[in-house]
DNA sequence: ATTATATTTGAATAATTGTTCAATTGTATA
DNA sequence: TATACAATTGAACAATTATTCAAATATAAT
């Protein structure tokens, strides 16, 4: 009988609102969902722990992972535009490292709650 | 010229099998990627935000991100299922909260990262 | 029992996204 | 300059997934 926004009918109305002042922006929620996107699959978050563990060029992970170096190359132009992993020019090679460590405290964390 | 599983000539091969033999178990990426792909979408991480902040039902949550009741329950059976929340039966409603604080660090560090 | 309401569920549709292929670009070397 | 190779890019296809609708449960009240 409250809001005609949902079929529902008795909302806690004082909650809601004071959840809805305390809610995240939504641009801000956008750019948070899009590094817990880029993490949640499986080529990326191999690429991303791979990384953790060593530099490593493009051609280095497409024969870890077995995969076409396009398909490599186009996840990490993903995770370089989330500043996730950066990279420098060596030669002909591009060397791939974490940008900063909030992915291995992302990957820890994920790894514990998946353990338990 | 090395290994012909790719379309790559010049692998660095002591790295990669150095990288081969840290990484992760096939298995154990499965589950962590569920866990980051779980919170990589715009609803799901604003139920969980919401509900780092109050406990809420079901029509509480739909009613504060204007979206049908049967979406967000939904959703709230995936969270459920990766034990990312948990709930408990008031009369006929559900009470949803977070199951622990795993997500409150990983949304934590999401956001430090989205922020910079 | 019947009615009312909160939640859950399954199926269908629409939208998103990962991978491949083919072509292109950048860098080094002959 | 011509060739070789690493990396990137765009387009296309296949696969995955979020949302809706309709129907089914669960719980409480009349």
């Amino acid at each position: 009988m409250n809001e005609e926004i949902c079929d529902v009918y008795y909302v806690d109305e004082n909650k809601v609102k004071k959840v809805e002042r305390e809610m995240l922006e939504s641009e801000k929620v956008d750019n948070i969902v899009d590094i817990f996107k880029a993490i949640g699959d499986q080529t990326r978050l191999k690429i991303l722990y791979a990384l953790s563990k060593e530099e490593m060029c493009v051609c280095d992970i497409s024969a870890l992972l077995k995969m076409r170096d396009s398909a490599i190359s186009h996840h990490l132009k993903l995770l370089r535009t989330l500043r996730l992993v950066k990279f420098k020019r060596k030669g002909k090679m591009a060397y791939y490292s974490l940008n900063d460590d909030h992915v291995i405290k992302l990957l820890e964390i994920g790894i514990e709650h998946a353990e338990e």
